[in-house]
DNA sequence: TGACAGAATGCTTACGTAATCATATGTTCG
DNA sequence: CGAACATATGATTACGTAAGCATTCTGTCA
């Protein structure tokens, strides 16, 4: 018998315990125990500890889904977010991480193919979180207006054509390519061949456009060829082309770090070296275009700002006006790799 | 004046719209409303249609939140998941796709340091989750105890000391090195330097006692070398020393693909090329052992069923006996790569 | 000493839904 | 044709908490 209250001793959580008994066992009213939780200094200390021990006693957890229902505010932000690409897990688990730094948490709808979107925004609505993150180029402005209508806090994610629609966070998409392609000039580029991702993405286009537009300004042609696809294998199979044209092009600018990756070592299979026959540069600024093996020329994002950026939006106090949301634009920075050393154009 | 109703017309999802309201504008209960949304089979057409036609008037989207503190189920799987590293990155987006398709979400409990685990674990406490997915070496006995005496299903994922404890679901870490080992022997590798992550890890002891054993047993020496981190540069770092070693091991064994990244860069860094001078391994199967750079031979991971498995017994209807929990161990598959290619011990 | 401010606590209600039970409307068959 | 029954719907309640208001208690000051 005395196992038997020894085994009584160190209550584990135990299944439904509720505010209700915790103050049942503290005798206290319910509310004392809801105050305890949420707004202790308005309970005197000699309560609060009779609580506490009561609630230790129980196993007592305070419910958040109730607490969600009866506030109106869950601490959650949700995130719609392609479920490939290393870009998009960097960005995500930077979410995470500064969100549970002010004790929020990070719902996911990943979708897995363009169309799906629709499904994760349905499905998404049906929780009231705090606020939305929309992380896709490929949500179309009916879908962003939608949930812009919504009531809930909104930001888009990297996503330029939504700049206008609803609040937005961005990296310099085109400034940041700009930058790159002036880069090239400096060191004596004739001509480009840009490896866009998949050129419906607005910010495929953004960033062809601000390397076609420097380098047309100087006089240096840029063509332009679709990878198919922001992966590693697209940019591969891009290189296989490329590595057939005849002069090959004094450099090739890729749309994202992760194509590029596929675009240095399809170059390389086809016996073409970067940066001796090619220079090579790619953006983002993923932690793999540092790795040695890459050590790519690249545009990085700021991804820590960006993000920080984004959430300050959302838990904003004040909802902004709907007519004219903020756009923030977020300089990058380039990161000079050996993919655009020692040639001499 | 026309504009206003005009205005009206295509009404956006609405504030406060609750099922009380479409039934008042249905002329139907607000059971019948709830029937409707969730059990439509026992409602009639005629209604369901004039439900859903006013639901759709006024915008009105089923509550989540309340219908989780009412039904007592959230539809939600939270994952307690490091901030950092591939390999979790890449699990995190199998979980994410999976869960996506059995119309449950995921709510991620990032962590940067182990010991934020028990603030990630107090927090997800408050949510009373469907099921918990535990995904960390770094979650001790007693934290795995607490967990699974809470009444929610739990399930460790890779967690090879969890297994007894909780319901667990790993690769074969042991047979898996094993594995590599018996590669590296057959193709005449006389002396091994094994490079482990953080020691502590219990997947890093697992998976060091399936490569130490297999090659003992066959007369092979293998040296234990801590990286102190499962990453790239650690790994990197690792090669600085491995290379300076006066007679080069004939292979390293390291246990982690992030880590053998670094560590291969390092070494080629070092001026040791792989595989003329060292043969290398990883284990985990990340997508980018494949590339073209590394194309690193690997024991990879069939994440898709490690994830499916572990949602199969958070999911499953009878909640096992704690005393017996289930412990999946499901078998790792060799990708050869160039990086144990062409050498004669 | 009485009145009154302020702190501490209790009581009641509402958040939006689903489950339970009760009621009404058809339907079928001997 | 009425009993037995399935089907469709409505009324009511409870999930666990927080906010509003009501109440009690304590101490202070005129």
């Amino acid at each position: 018998m005395s196992s038997e209250s020894q085994a009584d001793l160190p209550r584990p959580a135990r299944k439904g315990v509720t505010s209700v008994d915790v103050a049942a066992a503290a005798g206290v009213s319910q509310a004392t125990v809801g105050r305890v939780f949420s707004i202790p200094e308005k309970v005197s200390p000699a309560t609060r500890d009779k609580v506490h021990e009561a609630a230790a006693q129980l196993g007592y957890v305070p419910n958040v889904i109730a607490r969600s229902l009866k506030s109106q505010r869950t601490n959650i932000i949700g995130a719609v977010v392609p479920a490939f690409g290393e870009y998009w897990q960097s960005v995500l688990t930077e979410f995470s991480r500064q969100l549970a730094t002010r004790d929020r948490q990070l719902l996911l709808f990943s979708f897995a193919e363009p169309g799906d979107v629709d499904g994760a925004l349905a499905s998404v609505a049906q929780y009231r979180l705090d606020g939305l993150v929309l992380a896709s180029a490929t949500i179309d402005e009916a879908q962003l207006i939608q949930m812009r209508d919504s009531d809930r806090p909104v930001v888009a994610f990297n996503h330029p054509a939504a700049s206008g629609v609803v609040p937005s966070v961005s990296v310099d998409n085109e400034a940041g390519m700009a930058q790159l392609a002036t880069h090239l000039i400096n060191i004596g580029t004739n001509n480009v061949l840009y490896v866009g991702g998949v050129s419906s993405a607005s910010t495929d286009q953004t960033r062809y456009r601000g390397a076609s537009r420097t380098l047309g300004d100087h006089g240096v042609p840029c063509t332009y060829l679709e990878a198919g696809a922001f992966t590693y294998e697209a940019g591969y199979k891009a290189a296989q082309q490329i590595v057939e044209r005849q002069p090959l092009p004094d450099a090739v600018m890729v749309s994202s770090d992760e194509v590029a990756f596929g675009v240095h070592d399809g170059l390389r299979a086809g016996g073409v070296e970067v940066p001796a026959d090619l220079l090579l540069t790619g953006f983002d600024g993923l932690s793999q275009s540092a790795w040695a093996g890459f050590d790519l020329t690249t545009l990085v994002q700021a991804t820590d700002v960006l993000v920080a950026r984004a959430i300050e939006i959302l838990l904003a106090p004040e909802v902004p006006a709907a007519d004219d949301p903020v756009s923030v634009v977020v300089p990058g920075t380039i990161r000079y790799g050996k993919t655009t050393l020692g040639r001499h154009g």
